[in-house]
DNA sequence: CAGTGGTCTAGACCACAGC
DNA sequence: CTGTGGTCTAGACCACTGC
């Protein structure tokens, strides 16, 4: 059974997204709403929650709800709540893999630590450079826990990693912490991403969960500084 | 009146922090802590939604609700929930402030379009150096709308602006969108955050609204690579 | 099967904005 | 005062886990 209110917020999702509610313009209210998809109005309130945090829609109280404006934000650049890899997040661009290493091993302590691990319970080690458009793009330097991750080989991580992870094992993902910092370029970073010694770059270091809570990835991935930007919608409730 | 789930998810953080719940932990049923303070389990429900989205715990259907392992990131570099400013942020640190430029104009068109403003709405424009223990920390560019932030003077800009917002002014802030990337040094960097013409820098771009959706800010604030970072929690919601 | 958290309801009441 | 969204309830029922 789905759930009530994902259906409602992909339905007016799409409803904003083919302009059937403008920009800056109010949406019927709740009631109405709930009325139309025969919910309770807390389920809809919780389908309008997701998308005032999305930064979609915001409410205000003793007016509306309305549909917020984009201009800048709308468009590019990686988004925060995204997981589903490059490979989707870019559909119409081609996106392949060069394999830089790939081996198992016995996690360092600090990584055990991150990972919760035992030094007995092994990880993959990948490093991976994503090419988008035949120009080299993110620089992947990524540990799976190999007991959730299971049976890597090296045709999946020429494909996708995450489309393996949802469709083949079936697991979901719950979240991810990340830290974005700038850096001077390593020499890897200069082989791999055709960046000189003086090109800065940008580092995403992430720990990356399930659903239920188990931490399965620690990466970082680096890109020149002029290739990739991350966003974020940061939207408190009120 | 205040919010009853603010108040729990308040009680439990501090229970988190105070080690009455360990991590790793599993929490009382929610049914139990619903009797304890006396609301209902949906009420409880959203306080500890709070704390999940925070990262602070995580729940398992069937099984229960933790406390999140911290390791990497429950310590230093700037939160993407924090609006507060430098300030509050960093309350053990010596903050300054430098005033490099601070003027009033008409917004450019760009502007305009990212403000939603008229072109005779005018914008007060500061150029903000930010100083913690004696360093050079964040070199700011920001716009504030007249109309919203009113009387900015040279004393609230060297102090804190988001007090005088907050305090003052009596607005409340609904959030932000932001851009996160990396860069090369300008002079304006060279010159005020202590980098030489190879430095990278992170700059940090947002527009800030209020709690009723009316944008009031747009900046541009940079960092020299090795003196901040950024963190996010992300957890998708189950 | 028992026990956990997740969803959903129908309705009461509150807070706030604008006429 | 009316109409908007926000909070909260008490309880039903569902989904998942582990014994």
């Amino acid at each position: 059974m789905s759930k009530k209110y994902e259906d409602i917020a992909e339905e007016l999702r799409r409803r904003i997204d083919q302009g059937i509610y403008q920009e800056g313009q109010m949406l019927p209210q709740q009631i109405a709403l709930a009325e139309e998809f025969d919910v309770s109005r807390m389920t809809l309130k919780k389908a309008m929650d997701i998308l005032a945090m999305e930064g979609l829609l915001f409410r205000k109280r003793g007016v509306g709800t309305f549909v917020h404006k984009s201009t800048l934000w709308n468009t590019s650049s990686y988004k925060a709540t995204e997981y589903r890899g490059l490979t989707v997040q870019m559909p119409d661009k081609k996106v392949e893999s060069e394999i830089i290493s790939f081996d198992i091993q016995f996690p360092s302590e600090e990584l055990q630590k991150i990972l919760l691990l035992d030094s007995n319970e092994a990880v993959y080690h990948i490093i991976r450079l994503r090419i988008v458009d035949k120009k080299p793009y993110i620089l992947e330097d990524t540990y799976y826990v190999v007991d959730i991750v299971k049976n890597l080989t090296e045709e999946i991580i020429y494909e996708s990693i995450y489309e393996y992870i949802r469709s083949d094992l079936e697991l979901k993902v719950g979240g991810a912490y990340r830290k974005i910092s700038a850096d001077t370029p390593s020499d890897v970073d200069i082989k791999h991403l055709d960046a000189s010694e003086n090109t800065p770059v940008l580092e995403v270091e992430q720990v990356v969960y399930l659903a239920n809570g188990t931490p399965f990835e620690y990466s970082k991935s680096r890109s020149r500084f002029d290739m990739r930007s991350y966003t974020i919608t940061d939207i408190i409730p009120h």
